[in-house]
RNA sequence: CGGGACGUGGCGCAGUUUGGUAGCGCACCAGACUGGGGGUCUGGGGGUCGCAGGUUCAAAUCCUGUCGUCCCGACCA
């Protein structure tokens, strides 16, 4: 009788399974909506105290800008209307009364940000202007799935306008590598393909949508972060310029870019098994669990002592000595959680002076001397994160496959990553994809880097995949 | 919007064919024994059977209508 359904059984009832027994979240009321539980909420927060950071390193401030936009923004700029009508929710009535112009409940803040940057940015010397909100956006969804895509979710977006296209491509660049793939690498233990969209994949409105893919554990991509290049699309349609040191008015270049609760997601499925959920330590909020095997006052006394010597150390412990609760249930718990490490101690280790420490990651079990514990805890989480990234990145090198026409793309692609010369896939072969339920990914150099500029090289290759 | 299924305690389901006054597993509550990988036992609480009509002595079950949900085909962090 397992705890959870198996991965290779069934991987989106397991994904499900995942999500109600570590208890992260549940469907709202309203299709599509989702309740996300405490501790689905402590990964978020994690996760946003990392990125905000991030974010803030490389010189963007926070703000706040209204849920409600006026219908007629979403207009002025041809293509964002275009790309996000289908999925608006518009409020028609408010106070009582039908609303003369009706409000769209932002999908993303493009437009009300370009109205306020165009009333900001007066000179040169004004730019570049660097924004950041952390905020809910709603895209009304019509395949909801917890996480990955719901109607209603929480992210960050970015805008900046800046004097010159140079500026805001290397921006662009500099948030999609620094913030969203160090953040993925160095915090999620998560590889990514950082790379660009193609044409057809970009966001509407965008010159260039980069974008950082990770594999989930079905072989699936999962775009965990955007990064787009605006061109002057949206400083045209809001008036976005400054008067330059040369003393002529000019247009500025945006910029926007995005990362959300999806990202949850992203983690469950990319590092999650038939036990449940695995964090990363760098993320985790509880990095250790300290379990006493028996209810008895030695033992918990032992097992809170270890508790305080972990967090005196600086390493986010909590203990679990809740009665009536088997020790066997305790641990199963704390694995579907993905707690990175349990200390565990009962009477025998007691009597010897020894504790077990138990890793999430491989399973594996070590007993160390009490006085031992808590230095060889620091070692385990590093040694954790560490094993979290070569697992993810071994399982994606192994189902990356290097084609050479579209047909073997199709094939490599049924279960992981195809990757080819980009040449070979143009738009045609995207549509032939498409029939596929394929995906191009991203576009990058023959070494894995992301390529400057949006222009059609010769020798760029493009990652095919299904996709979540 | 086109095709398929389903609505029964919190969750998952049986019961519907052949009407007889609602049951199982998990979860929950109380207590006891337990505790080195989802423990056992005893007792207990909780359901207008989606909704509205109708047939009948009697409806979860039959009839009509209605609402909702889920799955499959065009877009998306």
């Amino acid at each position: 009788m397992a705890v959870l359904t198996p991965r290779s059984e069934d991987f989106p009832r397991w994904y499900q399974d995942v999500i109600a027994k570590a208890e992260l979240a549940d469907n709202g009321p309203v299709r599509g909506s989702m309740v996300i539980r405490p501790y689905g909420y402590a990964i978020w927060e994690r996760m946003q105290a990392d990125v905000d950071a991030r974010i803030k390193a490389a010189g963007a401030v926070n703000a706040y800008f209204p849920l409600f936009i006026p219908e007629s923004y979403l207009r002025r700029e041809a293509q964002h209307v275009e790309g996000f009508s289908p999925e608006l929710a518009v409020v028609t009535h408010g106070g009582g009364k039908e609303l003369e112009e009706p409000v769209v409940v932002r999908p993303t803040s493009e437009t009300v940000i370009g109205e306020y940057m165009a009333k900001w940015t007066q000179s040169y010397r004004d730019l570049p202007l660097l924004l950041n909100q952390w905020a809910n956006v709603v895209r009304w969804e019509l395949r909801p799935r917890l996480f990955l895509r719901t109607s209603e979710f929480l992210w960050q977006e970015g805008h900046t306008a800046h004097a010159d296209q140079a500026d805001a491509a290397a921006y662009a660049r500099r948030i999609a590598l620094e913030v969203y793939q160090d953040f993925m690498v160095s915090t999620l233990a998560l590889p990514v393909f950082v790379g660009r969209k193609t044409r057809k994949e970009r966001f509407a409105g965008a010159i260039n949508t980069l974008t950082c893919e990770g594999m989930m554990g079905d072989g699936k991509a999962l775009q965990m972060a955007t990064s787009h290049e605006l061109g002057q699309n949206f400083a045209r349609a809001f008036d976005i310029d400054y008067l330059g040191a040369d003393g002529a008015r000019h247009l500025a270049w945006t910029t926007s870019w995005g990362s959300s609760t999806r990202m949850v997601g992203g983690l469950i499925m990319a590092h999650g098994d038939d036990a449940g959920l695995r964090i990363p330590p760098r993320l985790a909020a509880t990095q250790v669990v300290v379990l006493p095997v028996r209810d008895d006052e030695k033992v918990v006394a032992a097992a809170a002592q270890i508790t305080a010597e972990l967090k005196a150390a600086g390493v986010r412990a909590s203990l679990d000595a809740r009665p009536g609760l088997s020790f066997g249930r305790r641990v199963t718990d704390w694995e579907l959680k993905g707690v990175p490490v349990r200390v565990e101690i009962g009477p025998r280790d007691l009597a010897a002076g020894n504790t077990t420490l138990a890793r999430r990651d491989t399973g594996e079990k070590s007993t160390v001397p009490l006085s031992e514990a808590a230095g060889r805890v620091q070692a385990l989480l590093d040694d954790v994160q560490d094993s979290l990234y070569q697992q993810a990145l071994a399982l994606r090198d192994s189902r990356t496959t290097d084609v050479t026409s579209l047909d073997e793309a199709v094939e490599a692609a049924a279960t992981g990553f195809a990757r080819l010369p980009w040449r070979l896939v143009g738009e045609d072969g995207e549509a032939r994809l498409a029939a596929e339920a394929l995906t191009v990914r991203c576009i990058q150099n023959p070494d894995g880097t992301l390529p400057d500029g949006t222009d059609d090289a010769d020798d760029l290759v493009c990652l095919v995949a299904r996709s979540y």
